[in-house]
DNA sequence: GGCTATGCTTTTTTT
DNA sequence: AAGCATAGCC
């Protein structure tokens, strides 16, 4: 293998890197795999290697990085301009996602796409999901929506299709489910969406039919590098094989430990298999950790070990011993959110860290909340991720759902989010008239709405309802036809709509309108981001797709959240870094999450718990609570196995996945170790409020925060 | 067609 | 607890 190394110039830039990271960063020709453990150092080899490309004059343009999360993307594009200066803009750098819908919006001639297709998000989803069970007869109660939805797309990203589901599939629910994946697909056609997995694979076969294509962008693209490449699904895979072509400069990065995507058919033996793949591979091994302190990392390797299925490797800790690790029992959610908000708020006080150095990190998407309110009421700048987001907000959806029709006039789902809001007279039985006439006639419901108004199909106030609402949308296509800024001609659509008067109609409470309005008024400083990051490469087009990627450059956060603490889901905290971290809810049914169990699935949770443990540096504080409220009834809880497995011994044999609602958690054998927790939740439940330390990892003496 | 009250379901993680 | 769908009234 000829492996050109960079040349003397970049020498400045290894300086700061172990042989093994210097090893990496200068092998900039053929493929190259670099197993990185977590806090090994893998952003600075990626953006040091990057760095020597450029010097060595690769253009920027000819360098093509991709991640999975859009926070991953930003991190990466913020370390790689400190590490390579603002030559490193010109590098293709964003998620698979992302990618693909510029590539698709390019070629879209070439595989029948409309010029600016409109992106089906998982709201959408669900709503083709519904059209397409309804299609088939089949009632929601005997398969639901979001299982469908599910199903459907681990066989999209497994590359299947209706007719090869139905083949494989076993039971009757299978057959089902692959009855309704091809009515999703058609229902998908006829609206001329496409959904997060169709991006990938139209990609895959734009460049499949169309060589053109595939050699143009493996000739522009001469290196290529892939982030976390352990989660890498089969689309994405064939995608980076196909541009990567003969030259093969591929680097990819990962670590088996950390893949936590298989739910959404990623395969983390792929990277075992890249010597495999692509022979003559250089190989690196990165296992100098100089992250945390030996402390997490002991927790780390304590928790992590206990995989069956897992290369074993070994990560060294550089920076010695440190705070001990905490284990905290909680009463209940609203008492966990209150002690580590009261913990975080004495450290701000004190001075002893700053916002930014601090994330709280969750499995699900309900727990936040609380975190959030408590943070508020302290007045603790926080910047939340997950599904109570920006961009998650009804009334965001609502506005972003009008700037699809002004974009797209035909956008189905759009239309149908907002065709009678506010209230204009369309009621469910036009919606409906419409809607099934559109399906008849594989027609979109926006054309037949407008005839079916013209001639006198519709009850007036709908004919009318409808053209007042054409007429808002026409006024914004011609103000953006003209070139008006994009905050402007929002503005003018919430004008036009009456925007204001709806969020009024429905919060009729004081506190909860302004709330909503000034959520409403979010995508305003959304768009305005929007402009300057682009510049005049801004476009309606190119501003919904970011809304629909949920891509974060720009977000209306962005400014306070420079300083900021992070109440984020351990899976998008993935790459990223924190001094202190408070992971909550270790409880059995929430990491390991009961799904999970019931699926088998323990393995992927375990490395979700050393994905989370791992991103902390130097402080980490783990709770959960003895009782939880679900469905707003208060169930008793049982702190995690990963918990108890940070105790020396790993778990008993036999120990099974538990959480049978309210069944204690017990070890399978009768008689087999007891839990060991008991005595610690009695201590708490009878301490009136005040968490009770529940375990310290290795005792230093220090107090309990809030104590 | 719009509004309100009542009942019913809900819970994985990301793009 | 809260959000969502359905039913029944204006």
């Amino acid at each position: 293998m000829a492996s050109r190394r960079a040349p003397a110039n970049a020498a400045a830039l290894l300086s700061g890197l172990n042989p093994e990271q210097r090893r990496a960063a200068e092998t900039l020709d053929g493929p190259l795999l670099v197993l990185a453990g977590a806090g090994t150092g893998k952003t600075k080899v990626v953006t040091t290697r990057i760095a020597a490309l450029l010097a060595r004059g690769v253009p920027a343009s000819a360098i093509l990085a991709v991640t999975f999360t859009n926070k991953a993307a930003r991190e990466m594009r913020e370390r790689l301009l400190k590490a390579a200066g603002p030559a490193a803009e010109g590098v293709t750098l964003g998620t698979f996602h992302a990618f693909c819908v510029r590539l698709l919006r390019e070629h879209h001639r070439l595989i029948g796409l409309q010029k600016s297709f409109p992106i089906c998000d998982a709201a959408d989803q669900q709503s083709v999901i519904r059209a397409a069970l309804r299609s088939v007869s089949v009632a929601e109660t005997s398969l639901h929506p979001r299982a469908a939805q599910a199903r459907i797309s681990l066989w999209k990203s497994r590359m299947s299709d209706p007719a090869a589901a139905a083949r494989e599939g076993g039971g009757d629910q299978d057959l089902l489910a692959a009855k309704v994946f091809g009515a999703y697909e058609a229902e998908l056609a006829r609206r001329r969406m496409l959904d997060f997995d169709d991006l990938l694979l139209r990609s895959l076969r734009l460049l499949r039919e169309h060589e053109k294509v595939r050699a143009g962008l493996e000739e522009r693209f001469q290196y290529l590098l892939v982030d976390e490449y352990q989660d890498t699904n089969r689309p994405q895979y064939e995608i980076v094989r196909a541009i990567a072509g003969k030259r093969r400069n591929l680097m990819v990065v990962g670590d088996d430990d950390q893949s936590i995507y298989a739910w959404r058919g990623a395969d983390h033996k792929r990277i075992l298999d890249f010597e495999r793949d692509f022979p003559g591979a250089a190989v690196v091994r990165l296992e100098t950790n100089y992250r945390s302190n030996e402390e997490i990392l002991d927790a780390a390797n304590k928790v992590i070990r206990n995989n069956l299925k897992r290369h074993v490797k070994t990560l060294r800790s550089s920076r010695g011993s440190g705070a001990a690790v905490q284990a905290f029992a909680c009463d209940d959610e609203e008492h966990e959110a209150q002690f580590v908000v009261a913990d975080l708020a004495e450290l701000l006080r004190s001075g002893a860290a700053r916002p930014r150095d601090c994330a709280i990190l969750f499995r699900t998407q309900t727990q936040p909340r609380p975190f959030e309110t408590e943070l508020r009421a302290q007045g603790i700048a926080v910047r939340v991720s997950g599904a109570q987001s920006f961009f998650d907000r009804k009334e965001i959806r609502d506005l972003a759902a009008f700037l699809r029709l002004v974009a797209r006039p035909h956008d189905e789902s759009a239309l149908l989010r907002v065709v009678n809001v506010p209230p204009r007279g369309i009621g469910d039985v036009s919606i409906e008239k419409v809607v099934e006439r559109a399906a008849a006639q594989g027609r979109d419901a926006a054309g037949v709405f407008a005839e079916m108004s013209a001639a006198g199909e519709l009850p007036e106030a709908a004919a009318r309802g409808w053209s007042r609402l054409q007429a808002a949308l026409a006024a914004a296509r011609a103000e953006v036809k003209a070139g008006a800024p994009l905050p402007q001609t929002v503005a003018a659509l919430i004008e036009a709509l009456q925007y204001r008067a709806e969020i009024e109609r429905c919060y009729p409470e004081n506190a909860a309108r302004e709330t909503r309005w000034n959520g409403a008024l979010e995508i305003l400083d959304f768009a305005a981001a929007h402009e300057r990051h682009h510049g005049r490469d801004s476009s309606l087009d190119r501003f919904l797709d970011e809304l629909s990627l949920r891509s974060e450059e720009g977000d209306p956060g962005e400014k306070e959240a420079a300083d900021a603490v992070s109440l984020t889901t351990i899976h998008s905290a993935k790459g990223l870094e924190f001094e202190r971290v408070w992971l909550v809810g270790c409880e059995e049914g929430i990491l390991p999450h009961r799904r999970s169990a019931l699926e088998g699935g323990v393995e992927e949770e375990r490395r979700l718990m050393y994905v989370a443990v791992t991103r902390a540096k130097s402080h980490l504080t783990m709770t959960f609570c003895q009782r939880r409220a679900l469905r707003g009834v208060y169930k008793a809880r049982h702190p995690s196995r990963f918990l108890l497995e940070l105790k020396e011994k790993p778990p008993p044999a036999g120990w099974v996945a538990c959480e049978k609602e309210n069944q204690p958690m017990e070890p399978a054998e009768p008689g087999a170790s007891q839990s060991p927790m008991p005595t610690e939740r009695k201590k708490a439940r009878a301490s009136l409020g005040r968490p009770r330390k529940a375990r310290t990892e290795s005792s230093t003496g220090r107090e309990p925060p809030g104590s």
